[in-house]
This record gives C-alpha cells, sequence and structure tokens, in this order.
DNA sequence: CGGCCTATTGACGCTACTCAACATGAGTGG
DNA sequence: CCACTCATGTTGAGTAGCGTCAATAGGCCG
C-alpha cells in the first residue's frame, strides 16, 4: 500500500505514447513537445492496490496514467470513502492538489500501472514559456470540473439503474476512444467499487447487473462486461420509454 | 429570463472592492492590480430570475459577483434542471465553459445582484504577462475541483439531514468570511432550489428544516435561518453521536 | 381583494439499504 | 497439487428513509 519506486530505465516520448491526444500534450504544437517530454519524469510502476499518492501528502507532482486504471477517492470525516473517479491511460490526475498545495484525494492502483510523473514546479516554469499549454491545463480541469456537473447530477437524481447503465456506457466509450472495444470489456474495479463511486450497496450493484444480464442488455461474468444491446443500454441512462423494470412488470 | 444590459456607469477598482480578496485579485501584487482593472469590465445589474449567462451560448467571459447571489444549474437530457452551486459575493462563475467554449451551466439571478465581467481573452492574455495570474486561477479551479468532490461524497453517502445540516453551516461560513453573521443570515434560494440542490424533495427539505427548528438547533421564519446552537448543527452534519431523530426516540 | 406562488403537513408507497446466508474463485501454505 | 482461507460476489427477506400525491395555509403582487 506504499508508494512504489520501480521505474522503467527508458521512457518513451510523448510524442511516442499512444495516449498523448488524450493527455498533456494535446492541443499542442510539435515543436513544444520536445520542451514537455524535459519536464515530464520517467514512468512509475504501481502494483495493484499500491498508492500514488495519498491526501494530505505534499503535491509534487501530475500524474498521467499511461497503462493500468487508477481510482482516487477522498475520505469523509468519519472515515469512509468516496471513489471520485476511475482513471485510464491517457488520464491526468492531481488536479485538486493546486488548491491547497497538498493532495486532498488518495489515487490507487486498481491492477498493476504505469504512470508518468509531471514535476509541478516544471511545469508551471514551462507554462509561462508556452502558454498555449497553461491554456490547455485549464480546460483540462474545465472538463474535469463539468464532468463532476454531470456526476451530481446522476447523485442527485437518477435511479440506481440509470447511474449503472451511464458508468457502464461511460467505461465502455472510454475505452473506445483509446482504441479498445466498445462492446466488451474487462472491469478493473469491484463491484464495492462500483457501489462507492455511485452512491450505492453493493448489494444493489450486483442485482442490478444481474438483472441487466437477464434481459439481455449485457452479458456479464464476473469482471467480463458484454454490451448485447447498446441501444437498450443507451436508452435505460436516458430514461426514455420505460426502463427495463416496467417492461418486465408488464410482461408479467 | 433574458440577459439584461443594464450597467453602472463606472466601477469599482479591484482594489476598492471589499471581496477582491476572495476573488480574482487574491494573491496578486500590487501592481499587478492596476493591469487587472483594465481588463475587468464594469458591472452589470441583473434582477430577479434574470440569467447571466445560459448553457450552449458562446464563452465570452468569466463573472464575478458582487453583490447579490446566482445560482448555477445544468440540464439533464430530459430536461430537469440540476443547481450545481449558489454564488456570493466574491465567488467567481464560468470556469467550466473553457472545457467546450461555451458555457455548459445556466446562471440565474437568484434576487438584484450585481456582477463583474471579465472577458476570457483580456485575461488570457494577461496570463501571459503576469504568470502568478494563471496559476492563481487554476487555484480557484482546483478549489472548485474539490469542493465537488465533497459534494460528491454528500449527495452520495450521507442522509437528508446531514446534507441540510451541511448546506446551513456552508451558508453560515460564507457569509461569515464576507463579514456577515455566521449565526443568522436570510437566504436567498426557495427550498425547491435546496431539494433540488441536495437531491431531496422540497418536502423533505420543509420538514427538515421544522424538525431542526422542534429540537432548537436552529430558528426559522419563512427564508430567514437563525442557529441557536452551533455546536450541535455541527456534530450533526459529522454525524457524531447520534442525530436529533435518535434524541427524539430516545425521550419517547 | 383575489389569484398565484411558496411552503407546510399528512398519508402512503417504493426504492434501495441492511442483515444474513451462501457461493465462487484466487491466493497460500502444507 | 490439493485443502484451506479469505476476498469477492450473489441472493433473499425485511425494513427504513425519503419520494410522491394531495390538501391546506400563508405571503406577495397586481
Amino acid at each position: 500500500m506504499n508508494k512504489v519506486i520501480n521505474f522503467t530505465p527508458a521512457r518513451l516520448s510523448c510524442a511516442a505514447c499512444g495516449f498523448s491526444d488524450l493527455c498533456l500534450p494535446h492541443g499542442l504544437k510539435k515543436e513544444d513537445w520536445k520542451l514537455l517530454d524535459e519536464v515530464v519524469q520517467q514512468e512509475y510502476t504501481l502494483g495493484k492496490g499500491e498508492s500514488l499518492f495519498s491526501a494530505g501528502q505534499p503535491f509534487k507532482s501530475l500524474f498521467a496514467v499511461h497503462s493500468g486504471s487508477i481510482k482516487s477517492f477522498i475520505l469523509s470525516n468519519d472515515g469512509e470513502e468516496q471513489i471520485i473517479g476511475f482513471h485510464m491511460p491517457g488520464d491526468l490526475l492531481g488536479f485538486d492538489a493546486l488548491a491547497d498545495d497538498m493532495y486532498s484525494c488518495t489515487a490507487v492502483a486498481l491492477e498493476t500501472c504505469s504512470v508518468c510523473e509531471i514535476p509541478i514546479k516544471s511545469l508551471q516554469n514551462l507554462c509561462v514559456k508556452v502558454p498555449d499549454l497553461g491554456k490547455h491545463i485549464m480546460m483540462l480541469m474545465s472538463q474535469q470540473i463539468t464532468a463532476q456537473h454531470e456526476m451530481m447530477l446522476m447523485l442527485a437524481k437518477k435511479s440506481a439503474e440509470v447511474r449503472l447503465a451511464t458508468l457502464l456506457l461511460n467505461i465502455s466509450s472510454r475505452f473506445h476512444v483509446r482504441g479498445f472495444s466498445a462492446q466488451q470489456y474487462h472491469l478493473s474495479m469491484s463491484r464495492h467499487d462500483i457501489g462507492n463511486y455511485l452512491g450505492l450497496a453493493v448489494e444493489t450493484v450486483s442485482r442490478l447487473l444481474t438483472h441487466l444480464h437477464e434481459v439481455n442488455i449485457i452479458q456479464v461474468d464476473r469482471r467480463y462486461i458484454k454490451i448485447r444491446d447498446m441501444h437498450r443500454l443507451q436508452q435505460l441512462a436516458q430514461q426514455v420509454e420505460f426502463d427495463v423494470t416496467h417492461v418486465k412488470r408488464m410482461a408479467d
């Protein structure tokens, strides 16, 4: 559960990284990539369950996921965990830490993964030289803000079924833009994590997954998910027509 | 409900504004204030119910609340509103718009208020000249991100009672840092807005306020709130010991 | 003064939580 | 390599918290 210090001897340049168009370099001019490469540190490797940073630690760096996946969570005053995001390759972590110069959340690897470290000092210095970089970082932060608005809407207004359907679709599209299948994927997080993130009990998540399987919208085998009817899943997430529970009831 | 075009002929400089230490200038060097003053536009006045900007409109400016209060909300695909924040003097609005170059939420005045407009183009140009300003904006965005994390925690995990108590305390402390009483204040938002924001039904908000009044933690008279027992309210918000419902039950 | 919007209060029902038992697979040590 | 253990997930029963519906009251504005 401790921070890990292994690193691979050589790091790919950002230009050579397949996720650069999701990550920091996106939107930068080619000539600025070289400068950014000097700032981005070597990759760390994290084992499953190891933490990248913890809430309260001094803020030193942003991190970009290069492979694997990470969950980040805050702790409430009574010690319970609230997952605030699942991070996939190309995602940046640590924007929450700018406010108080310390991380406000904890980031833990859901599986073996590698991350690129971006020291904030060097990055800020580079922002002065490359104004587009500063703009781009603000844009990424803005994206995170709007994404969190959507999340607040979900938690405040949507039913358990809609929340889960939305998450499954969200993961699907995130795999898709990364070049993987949108129809089938492997969940890196447990049912517990899903429930925690969506504000639901583990049992509810389990029941809903079983139910979605039963009505042939998805196929579930442990953490493997196959979307069998993308359209109905989307309808469900948007609450159009009636949801599957209603369908079932009408069939009774 | 339309954008309003009245403006006062003369605007106070940021230096003369009582909320400058909550707002953009905070953390800047005095010599940079003059540059900022050239960027910050004259104040607009908004009547109750009028909108400052709406979701989908092209992003032109950030806005700082100078007086009064504002709610901002997003719309779900089925048209229901989700309030994502209440804004008081010194607060900045519009960070969500950087992502797509358009506002993703709608901002509506809860009462008559005045706002300072900060054209994003000029601001970004100034950021190049004054790197501290860029850093500061990122810090403000980071604060918004962490605040939203707390909100996600509330919506996902906390009971109706805890949510409401937390909001009342939050408003209290925000009035306090602005030089007003932390013990009593006037709510600018309706019960409906409170419920919407907290993910609760109006009726639940009403019942809880009545209940908090009954057990002498607060005094409620329409939108006027007086906190009679700050300590118990804080305990309630932190779920320590037992909540008032339990207290009542034990008294039965 | 009348109409409308906001808020309160009560009765009822449903969604999702809790508690509990059980199943299954993964990891570990003999 | 198998048995044991533990973590993870599933399923069922009962229930609590909060939403929905409905009726009513109280301010506020024209």
